[in-house]
DNA sequence: TCTATACTTAACCAATCAGTTAAATACTTT
DNA sequence: AAAGTATTTAACTGATTGGTTAAGTATAGA
């Protein structure tokens, strides 16, 4: 899952659209009229954040509304915290260090 | 910045060496040993980090010990927090309508 | 100087990428 | 029924991916 929703977040396009999403929801002609692309390549791009659950579509008449889904955002939040977790324990660690040769 | 960064975090064995660098400085060998793939091809995992500016390498004899960067990972958190500004936002809007909703 | 060690680079592979244009599907309007 | 609209799919391109093995570089120790 934390592969496919970093690889879709990787590509600047993308990351782009999924924020004017989580502005408004948008149909695909209204989420690609700010791009130069052509139509078939946003609608790849929707295809890859769609298949890491970023977004989720709703068909009405020949219309497709799509709309952000937070929730895989959230085990980035997770993964981001274990870094820091660890990173900061060292630093600890590090500064602790310092205090002790600062006695002798 | 954010293109590589996130593009380096999108593989599973980048964030495993990563996070076990996270925890303590370790050799090129060291990195590579918990891995059924070559030394060549973690190697190449480093490069990936190394460009994002996830880790940096310094040489000492012939032994090259890489360490963690946490300075991109900041971006990440920003970039996060804005979805979940826009996002959270809108479900203030949402909540706020049913409110509203609620007196008629 | 010869060999072992630590690591990178080169050359290659099959798979996947982001983009294109053109054709196909599905629905709406006239 | 015919034409227009919304969107996807197909077929293609050139670039890039993650992996391989083999060769190369640089340092260390015998």
């Amino acid at each position: 899952m934390l592969d496919s929703t970093l690889y879709a977040l990787s590509d600047s396009t993308r990351r782009s659209i999924l924020l004017s999403l989580a502005e408004k929801e948008q149909t695909v002609n209204e989420i690609a009229k700010p791009y130069e692309m052509s139509l078939a390549a946003v609608s790849k791009h929707l295809k890859v954040l769609e298949k890491a659950n970023l977004i989720t579509k709703t068909k009405e008449g020949r219309t497709i509304t799509c709309k952000m889904n937070y929730g895989p955002l959230t085990e980035v939040e997770a993964l981001i915290n274990e870094y820091k977790h660890f990173w900061e324990s060292r630093l600890t660690e590090l500064q602790q260090f310092i205090e002790q040769s600062k006695k002798d």
